[in-house]
DNA sequence: TTCCTGTCTATTGTCGACAGCATAGAGGCG
DNA sequence: CGCCTCTATGCTGTCGACAATAGACAGGAA
């Protein structure tokens, strides 16, 4: 929802590319679980499959393992990152300390006023209605709405940058390990201390609601995912699955 | 010096390529100033130059920008990350962020041991060594070198990978504003109270202290540039410098 | 003179091809 | 019967070429 058409990482405008759209084609065939984690994504195949050429498919490759959505291996090709709890901690306590920090400077410089806390407000009532409608997609995609609306203020580039990447590790995280499904509105109602936060403006508060938000996530995530596991202990060879 | 040879994004261990090669050559070159902040980098002619293909140079240089040296605008090509005031102040305050987080947990998990401990006072002579030679670009390569002996115990593969690249950035700015000309002893008391706090394990005091010292070192030079910018008001047309 | 417009060149985006390495499978030996 | 070696295949790394675009320059109109 916050970007125009595609959201890619070179610097801000950049004029649409056909490797732009390859990438975020591919982007969304992994977070919607086209291709699921530790399958590997041979470039011949792809080219093909995306009509475009193995340069092309190569580029955007490279743009998703900045992002950390794929992992390149030198001359052993490229994968899509697999789900290790190890990966899962690190994605969220390092969630938890930046945005925690965007909150922060966002409040103590002043960058929310009335335009920006509307669009959290907005988010928040998106996130609601998501987590109604049941559908696991929408759901992810207005929880990292509601967290990219209360960052992206703070208008710390590089942040935002490193950010976006989490984010979409977050995804596909969260899309993999049915994280909702448990319990939806709790969800929901984890967010309320962030904004109520910064509805009074108060920073240190803010800061501290969401490292805890994110923390606390990233615990609920990762017990969903021993759990997992442990019901599921042999791994379909369908898509050549392979750890590293 | 910690790395064995190029130190390159991807994974860990990373057969050599040729790419690896050409980003480490160019990633010397723009960090030793011989590729001025704001210079452009066109695609054949540093293809002819390092004597690779210009596939090989583009792929460089798209990693060079995932690092944050390079600017890569879609179809007008890669320059020479500009020095901008907000790009320092966003490099060391993520810095500061980071690096605190990176020693607190680096402690509390007891990742520091007596073998990476040893690590770090060999770092802080080598600080000691080189801020006494007076060669700045030694003297920057043991500056970063502790901060990386002190993050790296850690084990947070993505938090590291995002040091290397605003590590990276740091060195090009203290290269440029000439940071450690006025004061060189200064700066190696700055790194004592974080080697003091590792040595009794105080993780908070360490974080405290690594927190402090990279935001008083970013603003130092915030002062230094803004100082060298007022004396030196009108740009050398020489490289073609151009601000975004 | 100054601004707009059309052309023209340099540079990037995209493409397919060749060569080298990595893995898998068959065959031989202990 | 199991392990090692050698071959075979598929993939990636690297390359140069073509086409499209962005910026520069010259020319004309207000």
């Amino acid at each position: 929802m916050p970007e125009a058409k595609s959201g890619n990482a070179p610097s801000f405008d950049s004029p649409p590319t056909l490797v732009s759209a390859v990438v975020a084609h591919l982007r969304d065939a992994i977070l919607r679980g086209v291709y699921p984690p530790g399958a590997a994504l041979h470039e011949i195949p792809l080219a093909r499959q995306v009509s475009a050429s193995r340069t092309t498919v190569r580029d955007a490759l490279r743009t998703l393992s900045e992002i950390g959505l794929v992992t390149i291996h030198a001359r052993r090709g490229a994968v899509v990152a697999s789900m290790s709890p190890q990966r899962a901690r690190e994605i969220f306590t390092l969630r938890a300390v930046l945005e925690a920090f965007a909150v922060r400077i966002a409040l103590t410089e002043g960058k929310i006023r009335s335009r920006e806390l509307a669009e959290i407000e907005a988010a928040f009532g998106q996130l609601q209605r998501s987590m109604e409608s049941g559908d696991t997609y929408a759901m992810i995609e207005a929880d990292m709405g509601f967290h990219w609306a209360v960052c992206r203020p703070c208008g710390h580039e590089i942040l935002l940058d490193q950010l976006r990447g989490l984010q979409a590790q977050t995804r596909q995280f969260i899309f993999f390990t049915k994280f909702y499904a448990s319990d939806a509105e709790g969800e929901v109602e984890a967010h309320m201390p962030i904004l109520m936060a910064i509805r009074d403006s108060a920073s240190e508060r803010a800061a501290a609601a969401m490292r805890d938000h994110i923390n606390s996530a990233g615990e609920r995530l990762l017990v969903s995912m021993l759990e997992q596991t442990a019901e599921e202990p042999a791994r379909s060879e369908t898509t050549k699955t392979r750890e590293v």
